[in-house]
Formats: C-alpha cells, structure tokens, sequence
RNA sequence: GGGCGAUUAGCUCAGUUGGUUAGAGCACUUGCCUUACAAGCAAGGGGUCAUAGGUUCGAGUCCUAUAUCGCCCACCA
C-alpha cells in the first residue's frame, strides 16, 4: 500500500537504476516501427542548467510516449568536446595551479582537456539519471570519439575535393584573448560606450587638412589611403593627391570609392585593408597595400614605431594625448556603438586578415532552401514561424571560418611541405610532411551529429534504422549554430533531411523575465529544485508551462502547485487502491450511470491528450489531464463512487481509470507513475513498457454524460443556493427528481417533503430538475440590530452620491471613469437597499 | 534598416482551422479537520482580451494602422 504521504525522495530513490538493469531505455526490437532522437549533446564544460532540463525532459516525453505506443525508440546520448568553452575552461584552470598552456605543451594540454571531459561527463550522467531520462546509454558518443573523428575528416576531405572547402587571406573575427579566429555567429554584437576621434590628416605640402573620424584610432598604423566618395563635390579635386599620415608621417593616397558615404560624418574614410572587412574590399580594388599592426594577442607590433608592444586599447590612449599634443586631434566625440564580443572570452573582436579554412556557403545553402519547399523532404519546425529564420539565415549566409587556433578539437586533415598542400583522411607518405595546426570549429563536427553517432561514412545497422531521426528538441537560440548546419551538411552527405520534425523550444528565464546567468547570479540549479519537489514536478512544470516556442519565467510558485498535483494524484490512488485489493480483472460490465460517465470523459481525455501529445502541445495535454483528474475523477467521480463502492462495476471503473492516468503522465513523471503503477492489481510488466491508452468508442456514453452533468450542476447550484441565503442545516425540500447520487450527495433523505411549506423558499433548478428550499429563518435581536444599521449607513451613502452626480460640475469636469463608477455603484447600493427592505 | 514575438483576472500564463457565458495556477473572500488528500473540500469575487478602424450572422482569434515592451539579423569609417 501507498505511504500516507507523497514523498518524492522515497519515490524516485534507486528507481532509475532498476529501469537500467531490465534494460528498458534499450533499442532493437525490430518487430517494431523505428523511432529515434539524438540528444543535443551538452558541452562538457559544466554542470546542467534549467534549459537542459527542459529540452531534455520534452525529448524524454516524446521517446517515452512513443515507446509507449509501440515503437523501438532510439534516443541517442552523447556530449560535445565544445573546442573553445573548454579549452577557456582548461586554460583557467591550469592558470590557477599557475601552468601556461603553451609551457606545458599541445599533447600534456590535451591530457588535461580528457581529464576535464571525463570528470564532467561523470557529472553529466548522474544529472541524466537524475532527471529520469530514458536515453540509451549503449549508444552514447562523444565529438571526439574515433568514428566522429573518421566522419569529420571525411567530410572536410570531401568538401575539399569538390572545392567547397579552401583556404584563404581573408578578414575574420580575431578573439585577443583566445588567439583564434571566430565565425561570425560566435560574435555577439553590444551596445558599447565609445568614442569617434576626429583627427586631421593634412594635405601633402599644406595647411589644409581633411577631418577623419574613427573609432580605433590605433589602427592608423596600418591606413594606407583615404576614401572619398567619387561624386562627392567637396574633395573632387583631391582625388589622386596625397595626405600625410599623422604620427607616422608617410603619405598615403586619396582614392575614390562608393564605400565612403557623403552623408556620413565628413566623408572622408581611413582605409585599413587588414583590420577592416570594408577597407579589405576598397584595398582589393585599389591595389593597396595590406599593413597588419596588431599581434595575435591584440598588442601592438613594429608597425606602430614607438608604441609597438602596447596593448591595443593603452595604445589607444596615448595615441591620442599625442595627438593632441600635436594638434592633430579635432574632437572626442562620445557614442554608443555596437561592439562584436567573443562569445566565450567576452573579448573585444578584432577583425583581422588571416589565413583560415573556410567553408564555401553558396551551394549548400541553396540546397537547404530547395529542400524546404519539398514537403515530403522538409524540416517541419513546431512552431512553424522557426522555418523562416533557418530560411533567412540560408539565403544570407557568409562563408563560415572552420579553423580555429586552439588545441582542443579536431586538427585539420591538412598537411605541408615545401609550400605543397595535402588533404586526406590520414597523413601522406613520405618525410617533412608537417600537419595544419589548428583545429575545427566545434559546431563542424555537431553539424554531423544526427548522422555521424550512428556510424556514417560507415554502413551500419543503426544508420539504416534509425537515420533520418525523427525529431530534434532545441532551443531558438541555436537555430543557426546547429540547426541550420545539420541540415545542410546531411543534405549535402546523406541527401536526407537529418529530422522530421524539429522542436523549438524558448530559452528560460528569471522571475522577473531576464535571463539566467552566472553574472546576475540569478541561475537556478535544477538539482536543486529536484532534491526539494522531486524529478517528476519539474520534469511536469517545465514542459507544460508554456506555449511551444515561448520563453518561460521560471516560477518556483508553480513548481509548488505542480507537486500539489502529485500529491493529489497520490492520494486519488491510495483510495483507488485501498477499495480494489481484491480485483483480479477489469470487468467493464453493468455499469453505473457514473461509471459511464467517468469512462466517457476518460476517453474524450485520452482523444485530446493523444492528439496534444503528436502535435508537441504540452501545455494542452496539461489542461486536458489536470482537469479530468483533479476535476473529474477526484472531486467527482470518486465522491459518487463512494456510495457504491462495494460494486464490482465501480471497483473495475476505479482500477482502469487510475491505469490511464497513470499512463497517460507517465511520460511526464515517469517516477511517480511507475511507483504507484507497481501497486495495482492488474497491470503489464512495466508502466514504461506498457501500452498508452487508445480511445475506445464503445466507452463514451453520451447521454450518461449529459446526464451526470446536469446532476454536478445541480448539486453545485443547490449548495450555492444555501450559502448565498445563509441556509443552515434547518431546511426542508420539495423535488421533481428521485436521483440517488443527489440526494446522497446533498444528504437530503431526511429533508424531502411533499407538500409545499408557507415560509420562505428558494428555487433550484437545472434543465430538468427542481428542488424548492423551505427556510424558517429564526431571527435574532443582533440580526435585527444589524439590519437597522445596514439599512440607515445604505441610505446615507445613496444621499451623498445623489447630491455628487446631480452636481453638474462633478459629473462634467471630473473623469468620466470616476462619475461612471459613482454612478455604479449608486445602482448596486439601490439594489441591495430593495433587498434588505423587502 | 529588415524580420519575429508579446500585450488577456492582482501576478504568471493558456486560449492551434472565427462559434454558447474568455480559462488555469497562485493570490483574494466566505464556510468546513466530511476516513484518499487541510499541500485539502465546498461556494464565490475578479477581465471593454493594448488602442483605432475594417471583414463577418458572429472577432481574444482574420485584415490594416498605431503604441509600448522584448528578441533576432544587417549596418555602424
């Protein structure tokens, strides 16, 4: 028998390992249809957070529902080697025990980085188990592990020889601090306070200068022209002719070019082709040369004379007290502007001309915006909006900068000698070849993910089952990280869509709707909140709360209510299993008119819950359950069933109704459902192995239903009747009807009379029923008194608002609201002075 | 500059082909320790669905503007 009280603690203890040891979260019946996820693999930088919480829980849901239906689910573990957040990671760690990276060498950092990943993989899985989550774990992979490294080097070798990958100079996001180049969605764009310095750039052989205005006045190193633009009036004349280069003093060109914009400040532009992805463009086509003035870690390097060896931002400040010095500064004019930040370092972006490996974008993309107009073929995003932000992104996308200066990661399967080029899946023959240096971007290898666990490039038995998944669970905020990437690359490499459907879901945030972060120290540790109300609650609030697609402010409140449900769910079925211990079948014969009632919202429940559940509405299965257990079964069906418990009919409905609740939220709170499903006595082997419950039309009693309708109304009108009126229990009735659960309910036995009674009555009715309420009220001294009072304090407020809205200036001048509500509540106070005096 | 979302009860949110009286949780009022549950039961109060137009027999829902808040992308010498 149930414990008196829920306990979630009790209830989920050593539960999740006994799923394990029967090997439930196994696939490879192939009897059964295939059904299959893969796992946002998590970074092994830290612990969990809420968000996974969330985006696991909801795949949890849908592999367990399916299984349930009768699939052979896949859902496929793993986690990411998150090249640069754990290489930061590892750097800081080994900076704290006072190592440097480079001092200790590429292969001892390495070491460490699988120390790291293996101490946090540890983390992950027992924050897995904790959450209850059915993935395969015999199944799980790692970014790094030795098939992904294969199909990583397949497709960068692939993509080379068709010239979709090349290596070239161009101007990339350049992180000071993690020395590596970035692709453009790894910059996140601040608002940041700045400065435009006008500075004077004299004429060649003048006192006339041309004003220019920049934001990194430290560049000027590396500026070898001004632009203007060629139809600008104002510096026609100039074009052609030299200005002299502040500081520095060489002379440097004015070239003509549409890139400088009249309208904007002076119109006259620095051009810096290797810090600049515009100036690059204006070199390119004016022949200019290309001065780097920054080294890799954002000083400054010979070209900047005296100041070579600074910091770029103190460089910055001197740089401009000397100009000032010299009177070549104009003004300091301070703004706001929109800085790129690293998103992992938070440094400053540095755009900055490199050799890096990209990716050529153009094809690929197209593919994917072919593809989604095939709608057999297609991604289907829920909700549908999603599909237009991977469409935007697609047809604007820039090729994406695959290399990355770090250690951490997959090392391009490139190799060099004598200014020669190898590209292939192992090392070419022969002595001096030396292999590229860096590594992959992270979000290269996840973009294989869906494909790559399963074994490609190799034929395997797991791809051809369970490739193309089903669904992918993510969040809004990695569309373009991920999303958007998997779908082209298995496109390009498998020609199949790499999911069917793709589930977005918001990003979670604080009660007061900012976002969680380490910073605002607002986060909430969804261990923490599981030790406190169990797996099962927050596993139910986080995926009900919100429309599909919605952000969601996280509310401990409602986590709270959320276990009041279990509770009541608890309770309903200690009931249920304290009245049926004796059932050895469910026999769904000579049912009661309550009995057919209760089965027929059961399954009108199961219809929507079902229908809910394959369209992802979470949120409208938790109103379709709640209401039918707490509502329905509870408040209702079990208080009538109580007058007949001893029915073999009722004992059967009882035992069979909870079995579908349970099942029902078992994919929801797998904890609770399985602990109380163990107790009944008719089941199948296991709730999560079981059979969801499927709508069966020869249990939907339409009239019956209608009928016990009426009779709930009945009984609620009745009692509201006695209340409004301030009935006691000293009442006699007059019915129209002999319905026992009414008057069983209403314990109105002793009440019923045939005659009508010459005191005062109150009428009750519904569609077909009726109850006068014969009420002698015995009047005391204190009523009275009371009464008097009521009425005299009534009248005098009547005669003040009288006087108020007969008050021409009032009722003209003050706000109409105001008057309106006098005026209401002259009406209400009217109303209820008739009442008392009647 | 382009795009997306939100605006519904005191608070947080549902409301998915336009259809009775707009719902839930929490909070609030009143009465109850009724043998499953007081973390509960019973009854109740509370909304001009941001604003202005339009389509329709009918609009929270569709269309057109506007306002406020938030997000994404692009630009930013």
């Amino acid at each position: 028998m149930l414990d008196k009280k829920y306990n979630h603690l009790e209830v989920e203890e050593n539960r999740y390992q006994n799923w394990m040891d029967h090997k439930y979260f196994e696939c490879g019946d192939t009897s059964k249809k295939p059904y299959s996820i893969v796992i946002p693999p998590p970074n092994v930088t830290g612990k969990l957070h809420l968000g996974h919480a969330w985006d696991t829980a909801l795949q949890d849901i849908i592999i367990r529902f399916k299984r349930m239906q009768g699939y052979d689910c896949l859902w496929l573990p793993g986690t990411d080697h998150a090249a640069i957040a754990t290489e930061a990671k590892v750097v800081n760690r080994l900076k704290e025990q006072g190592i440097n990276k480079y001092e200790l060498g590429r292969e001892e950092f390495l070491r460490e980085c699988f120390k790291w990943t293996d101490e946090h993989k540890d983390i992950i899985h027992a924050q897995w188990a904790k959450l209850g989550l059915s993935v395969d774990l015999t199944k799980e992979r790692f970014t790094l592990d030795e098939g992904l490294s294969e199909a990583v080097r397949y497709v960068f070798v692939d993509l080379y020889n068709k010239g979709l990958i090349y290596q070239g100079e161009k101007i990339i996001n350049w992180d000071p601090v993690a020395k590596t180049a970035l692709s453009n969605e790894e910059v996140i764009y601040k608002d940041t306070p700045g400065a435009f310095y006008h500075i004077k750039y004299y004429l060649e052989d003048s006192d006339k200068y041309l004003r220019v205005a920049t934001t990194r006045p430290e560049t000027l190193f590396g500026d070898t022209a001004v632009a203007v633009n060629p139809e600008d009036e104002r510096y026609k004349d100039l074009i052609g002719k030299n200005v002299v280069l502040p500081i520095v003093g060489k002379l440097i060109p004015i070239v003509a070019d549409e890139h400088a914009d009249p309208e904007f400040g002076t119109g006259v532009v620095k051009i810096t082709p290797a810090h600049d992805p515009n100036d690059f463009e204006v070199g390119n086509r004016h022949n200019l040369e290309r001065i780097k003035v920054l080294n890799e870690d954002g000083t400054m390097n010979e070209f900047a004379g005296i100041y070579n060896g600074l910091d770029r931002f103190a460089c910055r400040e001197k740089l401009i007290e000397d100009l000032k010095n010299q009177d070549l500064l104009i003004e300091i004019e301070e703004i706001t502007h929109s800085v790129g930040h690293s998103e992992r370092t938070d440094a400053m972006v540095e755009p900055y001309l490199s050799k890096q490996w990209f990716v050529n974008m153009e094809g690929l993309s197209k593919r994917v915006i072919e593809n989604q107009k095939d709608k057999d073929n297609k991604v289907n995003f829920v909700p549908e909006r999603f599909e237009k932000i991977m469409n935007n992104w697609m047809s604007d996308c820039h090729d994406w900068c695959i290399s990355r200066q770090l250690w951490w990661g997959h090392q391009i399967p490139a190799w060099y000698k004598d200014g020669e080029v190898y590209v292939g899946m192992t090392a070419p023959e022969g002595d001096g070849w030396v292999q590229d240096e860096d590594v992959l971007d992270t979000w290269f290898s996840s973009a294989l993910w869906p494909f790559s666990t399963m074994g490609w490039p190799n034929n395997t038995e797991l791809y051809d089952r369970y490739f193309p998944t089903n669904t992918l669970v993510t969040g809004y905020d990695i569309i373009f990280f991920w999303v958007c990437r998997m779908t082209f690359q298995s496109l390009q490499f498998t020609d199949k869509r790499p999911f069917e459907h793709c589930l977005i879901h918001g990003l979670i945030r604080d009660k007061q709707g900012r976002k969680m972060s380490k910073s605002l120290g607002n986060g909430v540790d969804p261990m923490d909140m599981i030790d406190e109300y169990g797996a099962d609650a927050l596993r139910y609030y986080l995926t009900t709360s919100s429309a599909p697609g919605m952000d969601l402010r996280f509310d401990e409140e409602k986590l709270k209510s959320t276990w009041n449900f279990i509770n009541k769910l608890w309770n309903a079925s200690r009931f249920v299993l304290m009245n049926i211990e004796d059932t050895k079948e469910i026999k769904l014969e000579n049912l009661g008119v309550s009995d057919k009632w209760i089965l027929t919202k059961l399954n009108k429940t199961i219809e929507e819950v079902t229908k809910c559940m394959e369209k992802f509405e979470f949120n409208n299965v938790n109103a379709a359950i709640y209401s039918f257990v707490w509502n329905d079964f509870c408040d209702n069906y079990i208080e009538m069933a109580k007058f007949n418990i001893g029915e073999e009919s009722t004992k059967s409905t009882l035992l069979y109704t909870l079995s579908c609740i349970l099942k029902m939220l078992h994919p929801f709170m797998p904890y609770v459902t399985d602990a109380i499903y163990e107790y009944l006595p008719v089941k199948e082997e296991n709730i999560m192995i079981s059979s969801y419950p499927v709508y069966d039309e020869n249990l939907v009693f339409n009239n019956e239903e209608i009928e016990v309708d009426e009779i709930i109304e009945f009984i609620k009108n009745f009692r509201n009747t006695l209340k409004e009126n301030n009935i006691s229990s000293k009442y006699k009735v007059m019915v129209n009807f002999d319905e026992e659960i009414i008057i069983k309910t209403l314990k109105l036995q002793e009440k019923i009379i045939e005659e009508e009674l010459d005191i005062t009555s109150f009428k009750v009715s519904t569609k077909t029923k009726e109850a006068i309420i014969y009420y002698e009220k015995e009047i005391t001294e204190e009523d009275l008194l009371f009464k008097e009072k009521q009425i005299e304090e009534l009248r005098n407020s009547i005669k003040k608002r009288e006087t108020l809205l007969s008050n021409e200036n009032f009722v003209s001048k003050a706000p109409a609201a105001l008057v309106e509500k006098e005026k209401n509540k002259l009406e209400e106070e009217k109303v209820e002075l008739e009442k008392l005096l009647s």
